[in-house]
DNA sequence: ATGGTTGCGAAGCAA
């Protein structure tokens, strides 16, 4: 089973080239972020023409998750019910093909010690409720999103010019690692070791094009299911060509 | 990096 996340920015504007990517990476499952579409304005039949059944929670302008499915899509579950909604339409969830499967959308955070800043932090920690609940009757969990969280060091293109600002922080870290402690592994570092290996690169002064970037795209599995990844990837040629996403896809392999 | 690009929507915000 091929697990796949990815934030299209904007899945109006990047139909096109998620098409093309299911065509060729051939996921089972595809966990979209920032689709910034309503539900009711959602391509569900393009989708469906690929094989797909799927799910949408969008309101529109901002945020808007969605999961893509080729092994069924149920008992779907959107939002935290919480006052975290409140940031946003960033979490659903869905099983598919037995798996517990979440694509989340983490508040960016945007400038430390700001509101918004302390608002992704506690959307984290909701997240850790809602995992630590699905996992107390499950097995098989994975949560794949955009985290705006790069986990260590070696996940950015420098973590000394980055120093102080989002995404690298310690409390945004810890929250990552508390999430984590639920029992679930992130699943690209299952398979690679080393630094330089980004999911995001911004599209201001050619930054893909000088390897300014951050691994921010996680896939994180529970450990029945990481026991049996095979294969996992970021698709950075997908960042490449026409109207590419900020984000590359990011897939997992496991035999289920 | 201290500028720069993209998407939405029609100016400025968010990322």
């Amino acid at each position: 089973m091929r697990i796949a996340t990815w934030n299209v920015n904007s899945l109006k504007a990047r139909l096109p080239r998620v098409e093309e990517w299911l065509g060729y990476a051939q996921p089972d499952v595809l966990c979209m972020q920032e689709t910034k579409l309503a539900d009711a304005a959602f391509p569900a039949l393009a989708l469906s023409a690929l094989g797909y059944e799927s799910v949408s929670h969008g309101d529109g302008r901002w945020n808007g998750v969605a999961i893509a499915s080729r092994v069924g899509i149920d008992e779907v579950e959107v939002g935290f019910g919480s006052d975290a909604d409140e940031q946003g339409c960033r979490v659903v969830a869905a099983t598919c093909g037995g798996v517990r499967v979440h694509s989340v959308y983490v508040p960016n955070g945007r400038v430390v010690g700001s509101e918004h800043y302390a608002a992704k932090l506690a959307w984290l920690k909701e997240l850790r409720v809602l995992v630590e609940r699905t996992s107390a009757s499950t097995d098989l969990v994975s949560v794949c999103g955009d985290f705006n969280v790069a986990p260590e060091d070696r996940d950015v293109w420098d973590p000394v010019a980055l120093e102080g600002s989002t995404h690298v922080t310690e409390p945004e870290r810890q929250a990552l690692r508390d999430l984590e402690a639920c029992g679930l592994v992130d699943a690209f570092r299952q398979q690679y070791t080393e630094g330089g290996l980004f999911s995001w690169w911004d599209y201001r002064a050619g930054n893909f094009h000088k390897h300014l970037g951050m691994r921010i795209d996680l896939i994180l599995l529970s450990k029945s299911l990481a026991d049996s990844l095979t294969y996992a990837l970021i698709d950075r040629n997908a960042r490449k060509g026409q109207q590419p996403a900020a984000h590359a896809p990011v897939f997992v392999d496991v035999t289920l």
